[in-house]
DNA sequence: ATGCAACATTGCAGGCTGTGCAATAATTGA
DNA sequence: TCAATTATTGCACAGCCTGCAATGTTGCAT
């Protein structure tokens, strides 16, 4: 990951293509309905054989549903390692994930045609959280090496250490799904950013135990 | 819901075919690999037409992913919205979802089948996820209720209330798969049931947010 | 039992999806 | 500028999935 170089023609446009792709497929769906919209048009619109399509993304969907996250660099991931920014390892989570939204460059008009084509078509959400196995096995990986910081007696049983890791991770995307679908659900207009909603919702994560149960 | 009439010919022969159907895709996809299943060997292998494999199922993979699970009865479901068995929000509902768990009447072969498919397959688990929502949905709303019931302060406030229960839902749901994938994990020969599995990853979700909430 | 309404199964036609392959075109780097 | 690499395209084709209309089956009331 690290730096990224300046990439050469060819490689610029490769996304210019890709985003051509994605940005057709959008319209498209929006304008008249995901059901009614055939590979033929959007490459049509897009200005590339039907073939290319397919050279780019496997169906319809995946080129609605968006790539998934790019997973942060090294050194943001080592300070969350390492117990940064709180030592609560929720709410750390949480800010991590917020971080890496941000990072996720696509331009407003896109995310916004997303978010309604989210909405309208709650499969392709699903589809989205489908296609983030790696970023869940990645995230597994540094969320275990975290757990093993924390708790040297943790670390001593690589098995459970590996159980609990997975664990949090799974938990934690059910947080972000939970920010996810608030922000998609706020009012058009809203311009709240997307990383202060999941931060938000790893907090109230935190909170659930103190006001549903006092065991 | 409530107690099963029982069912007329009609009926018995749906889940036959159903059954059917589903069999022969787990043994086909087990036997040669899901790519190389058609829904025409489906279909003479289960005994019907083509046709028909589709008025049951939308898709191969569906048919492989198995049915979301049935809700609980409203005898149970209400027991959990007031406070039981234990008063504790994440270990109650892991004991409703191990009782669910429990409920689904498949025979063990499927089980198994489905299992090693899911292993090999995994977006066949993402789409079993992603056929939940409904089962979401609902859980959302019962979540709420005991959510409400444990604290008035809550209830007084319907936005928030119905955001957390949605957001203790999908955290539930992350924990849900992570007794899925340590119960799928496990070795060919364990019979741990997965109830107990369940149970156990949501005694250690308790634990992990009362360690978060602590700090 | 009979007949009718409701529902299930089937075949068929046809559009769309998605992939392998081989030809062609564009970009890269020396 | 030239050769190697990589991208795009057209074509052919297997398979997916749906609508529709015909034909069986089951349920139910008389």
């Amino acid at each position: 990951m690290s730096i990224a170089e300046a990439p050469g023609l060819r490689e610029r446009k490769r996304i210019a293509t890709r985003k051509a792709i994605q940005h057709a497929v959008l319209q498209l769906a929006l304008d008249r309905g995901l059901e009614h919209v055939t590979v033929e048009e959007i490459s049509r619109v897009a200005d590339v054989s039907p073939r290319t399509f397919f050279n780019y993304f496997v169906s319809k969907e995946a080129a609605i549903a968006g790539d998934a996250p790019d997973f942060l660099d090294e050194v943001a991931l080592d300070r969350f390692v390492a117990g940064a920014p709180e030592g609560n390892l929720i709410r750390d989570l949480g800010s991590l994930m917020a971080e890496a939204a941000d990072h996720a460059s696509e331009d407003r008009e896109t995310l916004i045609m997303r978010k309604d084509l989210h909405n309208r078509y709650p499969h392709l959400f699903a589809l989205r959280m489908a296609g983030m196995r790696n970023f869940e096995d990645e995230l597994s990986g540094v969320v275990g090496r975290r757990l093993a910081n924390d708790d040297p007696d943790l670390a001593r049983d690589p098995e459970a250490l590996a159980s609990r890791g997975r664990l949090v991770t799974l938990v934690a995307l059910g947080a972000l799904r939970h920010a996810w679908t608030s922000w998609a659900d706020a009012d058009k207009g809203s311009t709240v950013p997307l990383a202060s909603v999941i931060r938000d919702s790893f907090a109230q994560l935190e909170g659930i135990l103190v006001q549903a149960g006092r065991v």
